[in-house]
DNA sequence: CCAATCAGGACCGCTTAGGTCCACTATCGG
DNA sequence: CCGATAGTGGACCTAAGCGGTCCTGATTGG
């Protein structure tokens, strides 16, 4: 349906969130702060933090923080984190998935329509996202940071 | 992984192998002319014929030819005919499929990188991708048009 | 009347994404 | 030095969507 993986969206989330709090946050805490389930929001974690888009901190007190100011990370850099490269079809950047390749009349044709997304991806920051959102003060405060036990 | 279901890509080969032959062709015809199984091929331009994109003629010596000339027909049409709606996330457009909507930082401002996309598919024709494609004359032939059993 | 061809839908198998869990390691605080 | 905390990496399982096939009508030309 053209739509991008649930993680990716998620991982935007977590991002977003992690730049609220700019401070180091555990993945329990983002998961609650978002209400996503745990083990998957440290999915997302862990994959963001191998792309260095976050960074971890281990151990007692570690948690993630941003590994970029929010306006320096490009939606395509979240998608190609999470969901892979962008591809719609199988004949891009050359490749040979496709087993009708050598009778297609547009092999390889995608690809200039695949550059114009990616492109327009690349263009588009978190904090372009963020910052057309809705004020702050306007969201719910859903759960205070890590206050109290349920 | 942000790719567009296989059966969209046989859209647009057909299509575009639909413009060479400007006369009306079966869809056995275009099943053999692009390698693609036929049942498959015929549901891809059943869709196609119940969006406007191509014309379907019933009863013997039947067929279907293009709608409207290639540069009239955009890719995001070819999508979303086949597709479905381009919707990145299941909150664009206001739809209410997202059950952490509520507490979500980015609810609803995933509209405008999917609007950037969107455009950018609508301002691509079939016809610029056939346009810059290899010339003809550089293709294989393929097999010749039903001109026997096998 | 017959053959060809599209229309529409039911159906099924496979892939893959989504989600969960566990054992391990690193770090901090006491 | 020890234990609690939190990330790391991987295996694993389930569910849904997609790709692909087939069958039964309806329609039209010969
Ligand atoms: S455009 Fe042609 S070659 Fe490329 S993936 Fe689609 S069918 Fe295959
Ligand atoms: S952006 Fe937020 S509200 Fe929209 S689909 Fe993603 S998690 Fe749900």
């Amino acid at each position: 349906m053209l739509k991008l993986s649930r993680l990716t969206d998620y991982a935007v989330v977590a991002l977003v969130r992690l730049s609220a709090a700019d401070c180091v946050e555990t993945s329990p805490g983002i998961a609650a702060a978002i209400g996503v389930p745990e083990p998957t929001v440290a999915k997302v974690l862990k994959a963001l933090a191998g792309h260095g888009l976050v960074i971890s901190s281990r151990g007692a007190r570690g948690g993630y923080r941003l590994g970029r100011p929010l306006n320096e990370i490009a939606v395509s850099e979240v998608i190609m984190a999470i969901d892979g490269p962008i591809a719609l079809t199988s004949c891009v950047d050359g490749a040979s998935g496709c087993e009708s390749q050598s009778l297609c009349p547009v092999a390889g044709r995608w690809d200039p329509v695949n550059d114009a997304i990616r492109s327009a991806l690349s263009r588009i920051s978190l904090a372009d996202m963020e910052a057309a959102s809705i004020p702050t003060a306007f969201r719910l405060p859903v759960v205070a940071p890590m206050n109290e036990v349920v």
